[in-house]
DNA sequence: CTGTTAGCGCGTTCAT
DNA sequence: ATGAACGCGCTAACAG
């Protein structure tokens, strides 16, 4: 009998075997394919397992099976409210699977995005989950080459890049326009941070709609590369103010930027609604209970997260894909930041 | 010559080698030492890497090295404004690295953050690092059996946990107290969410410091298990000025909750901070330009999450941790919603 | 500076 | 239901 265990190293396999008098293939079994092996035998290696700590070593599973068990999310920026719930909503679907998770940041940047995505290709995961996207055809060659599933949350319409979940940001930013528009509010400015494939359709939706009134202006157009927040929010209002003051409602792209728009409006006196609009974009958790409460465009974020990981799964299980894309929908949130319609 | 390749499978490091007419260590070291590599051998094989697109594989990597080049990281919460900053330092410090880093979810739960934890463990990382901790003796255990380097920035005391950078939350708690008192409050209660090991020493520096002062109120004390937002802080701020008309000022243990209950004293028609006091933790990113700005203790996460990262490197490096723990202070923001000191 | 040999720990394939 | 042999792709250790 082989005892190699030079070093004072971790318990393998193989040492739970010996231990437990069988070969190293059966531990293995007992533990992946419970089934397949005797109950009598299964409950000694089981035993031996406890006893020894064992845990496996993920790096030899990938390389010999070919995925390491482990989902890997792209995602703009991990730390930010609006992916919370997408994340809740992928752990939600992965709990009570053998599959796991971990995040990398994408921040928003072509090249680190197209980095990172490497970087997950080269671990062998289960299957690869993106929420947003900074360059289409970087992401549909790698996608492409992928031996992975990978399902993405950016914009329904983006099927080039296979399996999505997801809403129509162009729409939805209609009516949102539309909206701000029967509240009677006329120079309307839209203001968006960290610019990606997800914030270009909204964008369009804008244009597009004010452009059918005769109203749109490429002026109130401000959009950075940096990242959402708050006090970005309070910036932009306040250049916009400064540059235009005849402006009187703002399209914020998320609701980090509506947020910090309405407290620089406090600050400065002006009156919201009445003098004022403001609609944000996301109806994340403070949305709500803020005072006055935020109008925005709910994003079912949850579900989708939920969604892309439940078809993932499927994939991942060699099912196929049977919808090439899902569309969740979005819902106007109206409250208290725009005025009453007409 | 062996070429292998039998199915269409992805360019390996044998493929390379024989296009470039050498061996396979020989890219390996041209990709990884390229000092090591004559200049005329090493450009021939860049071309072929780039020419194929070649990948390295992890998984292999990881097993034939005992660490993947990936450095994880495990987050109370990765959705959070005070994560946020952590996270900026510990990327900032690994950009021009050869590390990578990926981050997991601790969800604040005991069970969770053990099993993450083996799941980091057993991909041979090249090093963990820690953002708060749910069960000291869990994670000393595993710690102690881990084969790379971890640095945690839970609480500048807990140096039993190995290298840890950060502040000593204890403390911080005991001068906002100070100051909430300095500002003639006198019924002040503490609201808490997501107790982790880090929230538990805050709520010490608070019952200590109205102890000796005789204020303290058990009863004032609301801590929950569930994650920190804005919605609930305003709903605790409600059940505490439901069951305790008569507290004057609230000490929230992050920055969100300090929000929430804002908004919640706004909406109930109570000045602030003529009336009523609040004193947030974090001095996230909305904080100072909230309406009113937000008093708060203001911790470096930035630096802590940057620092962390250094020492670890230090130590995949094989430096020897020199410092075991690594204090970063922290600063009373006084802004407008406590009231000026007598 | 470069190559050879020998695994890393596990799962797959094919026997039994 | 269990096992033997082999290979996954790469790097460490040692040679030359």
């Amino acid at each position: 009998m082989r005892q190699k265990r030079i070093r004072g190293e971790r318990t393998t396999l193989l040492d739970v075997a010996n231990k437990a008098g069988v070969s190293a293939i059966t531990v293995s079994r007992a533990l992946r394919e419970p089934d397949r092996v005797s109950e009598e035998l299964r409950e000694r290696i089981l035993k031996v397992v406890a006893e020894t700590g064992y845990v496996p070593d993920f790096a030899a599973r990938a390389l010999a099976s070919r995925h390491n068990g482990i989902v890997c999310a792209l995602i703009p920026e991990v730390s930010s409210l609006a992916v919370m719930n997408i994340i809740h909503g992928i752990e939600a679907r992965l709990q009570d699977t053998d599959l796991r998770i971990q995040y990398a940041n994408a921040w928003r940047d072509a090249d680190k995005e197209k980095r990172q995505l490497e970087l997950f290709l080269s671990q062998h995961p289960a299957g690869i989950l993106m929420a947003g996207g900074q360059n289409q055809q970087i992401i549909v060659d790698l996608i492409l080459g992928a031996k992975c599933p990978v399902v993405h949350m950016i914009d329904i319409n983006l099927t080039a890049l296979g399996t999505v979940v997801g809403s129509d940001h162009c729409t939805a930013a209609k009516v949102a326009i539309r909206h701000l528009l029967d509240c009677r509010y006329r120079r309307i400015a839209i203001l968006g941070a960290g610019v990606d494939l997800r914030v270009q359709r909204r964008l369009e939706g804008y244009r597009v709609t004010l452009e059918e009134e005769g109203l749109y202006d490429p002026q109130l157009v401000m959009m950075l590369p940096e990242a959402t927040s708050v006090p970005l929010g309070c910036r932009m209002l306040r250049e916009t103010m400064e540059s235009h003051p005849d402006v009187d409602a703002v399209f914020c792209l998320n609701d980090d930027l509506a947020l910090g728009a309405y407290f620089e409006c406090k600050r400065r006196g002006m009156r919201v609604p009445e003098d004022f609009g403001i609609c944000g974009y996301n109806d994340v958790n403070f949305a709500a209970v803020a005072e006055p409460p935020l109008t925005t465009v709910r994003i079912p974020r949850y579900d989708m997260g939920y969604r892309a990981a439940d078809l993932l799964i499927r994939q991942i299980n060699g099912e196929k894909a049977a919808h090439q894309s899902i569309d969740l929908g979005f819902q106007l949130m109206v409250r208290g930041t725009t005025r009453d319609t007409a």
